[in-house]
DNA sequence: CTTTAGCACTCCCATGCTGGGAGTGCTAAT
DNA sequence: ATTAGCACTCCCAGCATGGGAGTGCTAAAG
């Protein structure tokens, strides 16, 4: 399944010729703008030859040729040259992350408003997941008037936080005892695992404070709902509009009634093998029926060698993939370094 | 400038008739479809009455008739019967804001998926500007490793967590007392005026703790950093496709770049007037040149007295009004009762 | 054996034309 | 004041047409 010099020439010229234009291409503008030396004629049998091995395709007879999911796989696979990261975007980039001083959340929100700056295609962002975040610390703070702000801090920096309302004012140090009892429990625990169960064991020894307990328990309960949201951002929706292929609105409401569903936009992302490369899908390689027009340059951030989530650049099969690849690549490495460097144990 | 009884009719018929089937109307179908008792001949006058008056227009002669912003305007003031919620819709909203132990940012970020699942248009939801928030209360919880979290809760309910890190461990009962010095001078001051003035008097009194007192300083400097993002939340945003003034991706285009940047949706927003009622604003009523095409209706919530921010339906001019503004109404008070219930002093 | 010029052929698409339909405005009769 | 009748306007869907871009094939040249 190996192309000779000159075929690999001809695919890589369709390839480039096709992303910058979005038109067919033909044998003579190969022949013309992407000097082989050659003629047409020449080039027509490559093309036919292409065609035949399925690296290309064509809209209809007498159209140019338009890469085909094989031609672009070859395309990343083995013509693409690695490129750097262009100076003022990776200056951008560290920039964004030179701030150290916000939560995971803010953070996770930047980089999807980043990635689609940079690239100029749509980004997504996932956040980790509830059911694989573990309590690192919890916090209970009166507020005054009954109030507590029950903060709870996850392994991996996500802070929530949740209120409980009392009738009349509770005691301080109560909180505070209470507090270190959950500590010494659930550390350690999974948030979608603090059920009643887990907590009924407490409940013996705290019994005294059985009325805070009790909400407690209810909220932290009420984390487990699977249908509360994930942790999906999406970036630079419009830049959707600006590719030719979407022209057609049904299509359109087609994929952002994917990307509103945020249980599926992690079913999808989550799909994708983990390796430590970045990870590029074209077109019907994605589950998705709603993305078979798409591709998706994938990555996956960690806190030190813990997974923690994808961030993924979503543009039509034609597109520039290089480019996307590196700066989704270099956006991973430094995410993932401020997180490893803050919250790693 | 009052229409008699008949041309009201005829407007009121217009205005519904073109809402749902977003085709202009004939005389033919508004004599056939609302009962008036007379013949197309005589609605045909009636119209190019309305017409002449301001409230019709016609795309091209020998076209059905399409209300203007004045038709709408008049159907929303003066025809519209004020309509219930429905008592299914009712039940969700309220099933919705029962659950009371989320913060506000959560709150929001529901509101703004209600808001357009209910209503089937897409929705806009500001929550509180930063610099009207006061700070109502501070704390820092040290979780090991040299890491401190700071939590600000404001007056509005919002909890901003940042994270402080340190060489080495901090002693508790230092960041303790720093916390209560702290409290005692910034308690009320607005978020955004926290700047390096303010905190020099704090200086002197904990001078000896002045390593952890710079952090702070310049994380609370951050905090009034006007770049940083505006609390904009959307739901819904792909029901703008399914109304067929938007087949259009160009009008798409420009609308969706002015949804994506949140100070414009800001600005947008808060540049209409406030009252305890709901706010209608139609076609060029509008400030924004992107959405003269669309309807607002806008609300606002509250905390008490004090104004929060606000929520909003967007829609097509041809929006079913009276079924959209007893939404907006519903959920405002039901957001508003809420915030109060659990947050006013 | 590879490359290339030449040419007939295919298919799309922009353009222009046409007829029917929906709706109007006017006039004259009720 | 209302309405039937009718001529008129305008849109739009459907169809035909021609030019252009591009192909595949053949035969000649290197």
């Amino acid at each position: 399944m190996t192309l000779d010099v000159r075929k690999r020439l001809v695919l890589q010229a369709v390839v480039e010729s096709y992303v910058s234009t979005a038109e067919p291409v033909g044998s003579r503008t190969v022949a013309r703008k992407y000097q082989l030396g050659v003629s047409p004629a020449t080039i027509r049998n490559e093309m036919a030859d292409l065609e035949e091995m399925g690296y290309l395709e064509q809209p209809h007879t007498s159209a140019g040729r338009v890469p085909s999911d094989k031609g672009y796989r070859f395309y990343v696979d083995r013509l693409m040259r690695n490129q750097q990261v262009a100076p003022d975007v990776a200056q951008k980039i560290r920039e964004i992350y030179k701030r150290r001083t916000k939560e995971l959340e803010a953070l996770i929100q930047i980089t999807a408003k980043l990635l689609s700056e940079t690239t100029d295609y749509m980004a997504l962002v996932l956040g980790p997941r509830r059911e694989r975040s573990f309590l690192r610390f919890l916090r209970m703070i009166p507020v005054g008037g009954g109030r507590v702000l029950l903060a709870l801090v996850t392994d991996t920096g996500f802070v929530e936080n949740r209120w409980l309302h009392f009738q009349e004012e509770v005691d301080e140090l109560e909180l505070e005892r209470i507090s270190d009892t959950l500590n010494r429990y659930l550390q350690g625990v999974a948030l979608d695992e603090m059920g009643y169960g887990l907590l009924r064991t407490i409940d013996v020894e705290l019994s005294r404070s059985r009325y805070i307990l009790t909400q407690i328990m209810e909220l932290l309960e009420d984390e487990t709902d699977p249908a509360d949201e994930e942790r999906v951002y999406l970036g630079g929706t419009v830049k959707i509009l600006n590719q030719p292929e979407f022209k057609d609105i049904d299509k359109l409401k087609e994929l952002l009634g994917l990307l509103e569903n945020e249980e599926d936009v992690y079913e999808l992302l989550n799909s994708i093998d983990v390796d430590d490369e970045v990870t590029v899908t074209i077109g019907n390689e994605n589950r998705r029926e709603e993305i078979r027009e798409c591709s998706l340059v994938t990555g996956t951030y960690r806190i030190g060698n813990h997974i923690v989530g994808k961030i993924a650049v979503l543009g039509p099969r034609r597109m520039e993939y290089a480019k996307v690849v590196s700066v989704v690549d270099y956006v991973t490495r430094n995410l993932s370094e401020i997180l490893t460097r803050y919250l790693d144990n």
